[in-house]
DNA sequence: CGCATTCACTTAACATGTTAAGTATCTCCG
DNA sequence: CGGAGATACTTAACATGTTAAGTGAATGCG
């Protein structure tokens, strides 16, 4: 039996009804996070496998790539929050995933790097992730997909400093 | 912005850090996730301000586009699981936004709709929400848009049935 | 009819997202 | 030098994501 617990992605609402507002199945932000969710519908069971979750990787990935680095770095480049990586790091620590070490220089700071664990673990994950991307980039068209990428860069970049903080109206 | 070239003076030693995998910052699920991101981050202070959090306020939109819809259906529409709606809805039932009644002709089957309450509701958040859509449709290009929001759907398909239970090696 | 199976949810358990508050450390300025 | 403020996390609290298990109601089939 392959366990399909009914997933909202297939099945194009039928029965379309007068729409007032815009349909917003066809919002921005949902087609972003359809799209999203059917790239990593295609990781995770692999990732699974590794008892890996999707953040704890793109921590390996991240820290495999730079070497070491504070955790407010380390954030920035795995796209996560503080508190999510603080947990993830408390948790990958007790794993022996990484390794931390205070900075001599400044107590506040941290320095993490992987552990010979984790970049085993990495080694044992990364081929079958590669294939994945492999065939998704196949299905959908290398050209294609750079060229999806590109746009959504440039998405962010046209949004970036819009709600930045410095909207100086409403104080609280 | 194609994959970095492997080394070809390393022939062996599959040190993580020398196995050619994409910089991962640039993957197609960060892309994605990165520019969510940028565009939520638009609106969630809005609907914060009116106490609703993204998927509370996906909900009510489909709410008030279907007008009525048992709970699976819902999902599908709002691109929710199962047990997230299930606890939203409790939640929003609670706050007298939405409103149950068990279908007549199949007991198990609830049927879900958006109350009064709910409809003013909405009506107070639909016009700050379209401002800030309109903002990023001028910033980004309504021409781009409708074109960024086409690949995705395309991507969307393209993986359609991917991993969708068809590993047929694995049957527990 | 009886009962295993399926279906439509709901609960549970764990991990992360998100915002606010807490803690220890460092910096700067008087 | 010393305390106010900034900095780098960490904890806390609540909401959702994700998977597995549970519950009650229909269905199918002998």
């Amino acid at each position: 039996m392959s366990k399909r617990p009914a997933d909202p992605a297939n099945g194009s609402a039928p029965a379309a009804r007068q729409v007032p507002m815009r349909d917003f199945s066809r919002s921005l932000p949902m087609s972003l996070l359809r799209a999203r969710e059917a790239v990593m519908r295609q990781f995770r069971p692999s990732l699974r496998e590794h008892g890996l979750t999707e953040q704890q990787w793109r921590i390996l990935r991240a820290l495999a790539s730079i070497e070491a680095a504070e955790v407010t770095e380390l954030a920035r480049t795995a796209f996560l929050l503080g508190p999510s990586l603080s947990r993830i790091l408390r948790d990958l620590e007790a794993r022996n995933l990484i390794e931390r070490k205070t900075a001599k220089a400044d107590q506040r700071r941290s320095m993490v790097s992987i552990s010979k664990e984790g970049v085993k673990l990495m080694a044992s994950v990364a081929p079958t992730s590669e294939a994945i991307y492999a065939e998704i980039t196949s299905r959908f068209g290398a050209r294609k997909l750079a060229e999806l990428q590109e746009m959504l860069g440039e998405l962010e970049q046209s949004l970036a400093g819009l709600g930045a903080g410095n909207e100086a109206s409403a104080e609280e």
